[in-house]
DNA sequence: CTGGATCCTCAGGGATACTG
DNA sequence: CAGTATCCCTGAGGATCCAG
């Protein structure tokens, strides 16, 4: 395997694409709140420090719309409506994980 | 393995870092042109569609800032000024490479 | 509880012109 | 070539209030 990171224009149109799914700060963080379990509107609000209403329910539905979350409504009073991730959500793991250890990794570069 | 993405508040916090050193849509772009070999400033530029020098200017002077990228004046005129990145930012291709291939895959399942 | 509607702020980023 | 300086604007995102 090369050391190299090479890439096409399309492997950098792939990147791209990707980058723009997950934009902004929320996203990863609603996903990985939602891979970590939490469902329900109120549970992934408290998850998320600092996330108002509005962007929660705003990024929801982008990421609805991107097949990355299901929204489910069950019918009853209050209303529950329960998010869950897709399995295509799940696949972002490995971003998740190498954004993870970039991180820690990061942080003794600079800190350390 | 588990199939699972289960983060811890720090594992979490880790990704922020992450997301916080590469944030906006120019610095991974850069990067990745780096990586490939290019070097000067209007190198760089002319292979990131559509970036302004003033953004290439400033993405890059915080990418310096965080040890990603070293910037070598060549006292000559015209001035020539070369880009390299840093070996921590060579540690950036896993997560480069799991956005390009999650980019694909994603593609896939919104369109296909 | 689950959000929608509204209003507002501010930083990211574009355009252009200019300097060494 | 390698940037800086200015001006400006859009859109991400916050705050608050309201409805089902």
């Amino acid at each position: 395997m090369s050391t190299y990171t090479q890439c096409s224009k399309e492997d950098l149109r792939a990147v791209k694409d990707a980058l723009d799914v997950l934009n902004g700060r929320w996203k990863l963080q609603i996903l990985i709140a939602l891979l970590n379990g939490k469902r329900r509107f109120k549970e992934i609000a408290r998850d998320i420090d600092g996330i108002s209403d509005r962007m929660l329910s705003k990024e929801l539905k982008e990421l609805e719309s991107n097949h990355l979350v299901t929204r489910v409504v069950i019918d009853a009073f209050p209303p529950v409506v329960e998010y869950t991730t897709t399995s295509h959500a799940k696949s972002l793991h490995k971003v998740i994980h190498a954004l993870k250890e970039w991180g820690y990794y990061h942080r003794k570069e600079i800190i350390g």
